[in-house]
DNA sequence: TTCTAGACATTGGACGTCCCATCTCCTGTA
DNA sequence: TACAGGAGATGGGACGTCCAATGTCTAGAA
C-alpha cells in the first residue's frame, strides 16, 4: 500500500484510539465530501486503499458505523449515508436493561423516569403546536387501539404510535427517535420478564383520557394524566419484577 | 456449543440480520453465563470456535459491541463486560449534528429541546430528594466555576459537572449518562461552529441563580430559571449558526 | 415493440493464516 | 524487598481467497 511512509505511528497510540480514529476518519471523509443522507460511500476496497489500512480493518470500522446508525450497508450494492437511525441505542440499552434485571430491575425503572420526564415535560409545547390534522391522526390511532383491544390483540405498536403522534407537532426527530428507543427497550424488557395479564381496556382508557385532555388543549390536565399513565406503568413493572 | 450443526442457513437471511444475530448471540452468551460488569469474556479464538464462525467475523461483532458500550476490549489482556457507557451515542449523535449543521443546524436545536425537557422536567423531583451533602457538592462546583471564570478559563467541564450534580439526587444513571451525551455532543458541535465570544461572568451568574433557587428548594423558580438558561443557550447557538 | 428471464459485473460477507503490539505476571537479580 | 526484564497470552492488523447478494444489461420470446 506504500502508505507506511505517511502513516507513521507504528503504534504510538493505543489500539483503541487507532480504531476509533479510523471511524472518525471515515466520518470526516463523509463530511468533507459533502455526502448527504442517501449518498453512496466509496467501496470497501477503495476506502481500504484511500485510508491505507487493510480491508478487514476498514470493515470493522464500517460495521461499527453501521451499528451507530451513521451508514447503511446493503450487500451487493454499496454503502450509504444513513438517515437518522437509533437502532444502536436499542441494542445497547436493552442489553443494559436485561443485565440489570438480574439484580433489581433498577434500570428499567430509570428508563421510565426518563420517558416520563421527556413526555410530560414536552406535552405543553406539543399542545401549543397541535393542529387539527395532528389531532385527527391521534384520533385514528385511538380508534385502531380500541378495535385492537376489543379483539384482544396486543397494543404494543399502537401504544408506541400514539405517543409518537402526540409529539409529532414538535417536529423534533431526535425526540421521536429517543422515545422510540425507550419504548422498544421497555417492551423488550417487559416481554423478557414475562408480562403478567394486561388489562387492555384500562390501557385504552388511559390513552383516551390523555387524548381528551390534549384535544381540549388543557395542558395541565394532559400533564397530570400523562404523569398518572407513567405511574401506572411503573407500578405494573414493579409487580412483574417482584414476581 | 456445537452450534455449527444447527447453524446451517447458508444465507437464507439477509446479511444484516446475520451479523446482528451474531451480536445478539454474544450478548445472550454473556447473560446466560451470568457474567457481570467487569467479568472477562472468552477470548476471540474461543468465541470463534464456540459460535462456529471465523475469528474475523467475531471480531467485527465484538467491535460493534464495544462501540455500543456493551463490552470493553483491552489489547493484550482480554475483553470484559463494560460498565455503563454511552460513548456510542456521542459519536453517532455528533456525526448527525455536524451533518445537519451544513444545512440549518436544526438537530443541534432539537438536542437542546430534549435537554431542556429532561432537565426542567426533573428538577422538581431532584429538589425533593436533595440532601445537604448534594447541596455542598453543588456549591463547591459553583465556587470552582467562579474561580475558573475569573481566570478566563473555559467552563465546559464545570458546567457539565454542575448539571450532573444537580440531578445526582435522583440516582438515575441512565439520565446522567444521557445528559452527559447531550452535553458532549452539544459541546463538540459548538466548538466545530467556532464559538463566538463567551461571556463567562454571565454564564456563571446563570448557574448561581439556578443554584440559589435549588438551595431554597423553590421548585417553580428553579424550573423557571432552568428554562431561561436553556433559552439563552438556544439564542446563542442561533447567533453562531447564522454567522 | 415490449416484457421477461438469465448472464454478468460489482460489491459486501466470511474465513484462514500469518505476524505485530500490548498487557500481565512471574522470575531472577541486585 | 524491590525493581527490571522476559515469557506467554491475547487482542490488532493485513492479505488473499472464495462465497453471496444485488442491480444492470442484454438477448430472446411474445
Amino acid at each position: 500500500m506504500a502508505i507506511a511512509s505517511q502513516e507513521v505511528s507504528p503504534a504510538r497510540f493505543s489500539a483503541q484510539l487507532r480504531s476509533h480514529a479510523l471511524q472518525t476518519r471515515i466520518m470526516d471523509l463523509i463530511l468533507e465530501r459533502s455526502l448527504d443522507v442517501g449518498d453512496a460511500l466509496p467501496t470497501e476496497s477503495e476506502l481500504s486503499t484511500e485510508l491505507g489500512v487493510g480491508r478487514n480493518t476498514v470493515r470493522e470500522s464500517l460495521k461499527v458505523l453501521q451499528a451507530l446508525g451513521v451508514i447503511e450497508i446493503r450487500h451487493g450494492f454499496g454503502m450509504f449515508v444513513a438517515p437518522n437511525n437509533f437502532g444502536a441505542l436499542v441494542s445497547g440499552l436493552t442489553f443494559r436493561g436485561r443485565l440489570s434485571l438480574r439484580h433489581k430491575g433498577e434500570e428499567a425503572m430509570e428508563l421510565i423516569d426518563v420517558r416520563q420526564a421527556l413526555e410530560s415535560g414536552l406535552i405543553g409545547s406539543a399542545i401549543d403546536l397541535l393542529t387539527d390534522e395532528h389531532l385527527a391522526d391521534l384520533r385514528s390511532t385511538m380508534e385502531a387501539m380500541e378495535n385492537a383491544a376489543k379483539k384482544g390483540e396486543p397494543l404494543y405498536e399502537l401504544d408506541a404510535e400514539f405517543h409518537r403522534r402526540l409529539y409529532a407537532p414538535l417536529s423534533n426527530d431526535l425526540l421521536i427517535n429517543l422515545m422510540d428507543v425507550f419504548w422498544q427497550v421497555y417492551r423488550t424488557i417487559h416481554l423478557a420478564l414475562g408480562s403478567g395479564p394486561v388489562n387492555l381496556e384500562q390501557q385504552t382508557q388511559d390513552h383516551w383520557d390523555i387524548f381528551e385532555a390534549v384535544a381540549n388543549k388543557d395542558k395541565a390536565l394532559a400533564f397530570e394524566r400523562l404523569q398518572r399513565h407513567f405511574d401506572g406503568i411503573r407500578l405494573k413493572l414493579k409487580d412483574v419484577a417482584a414476581a
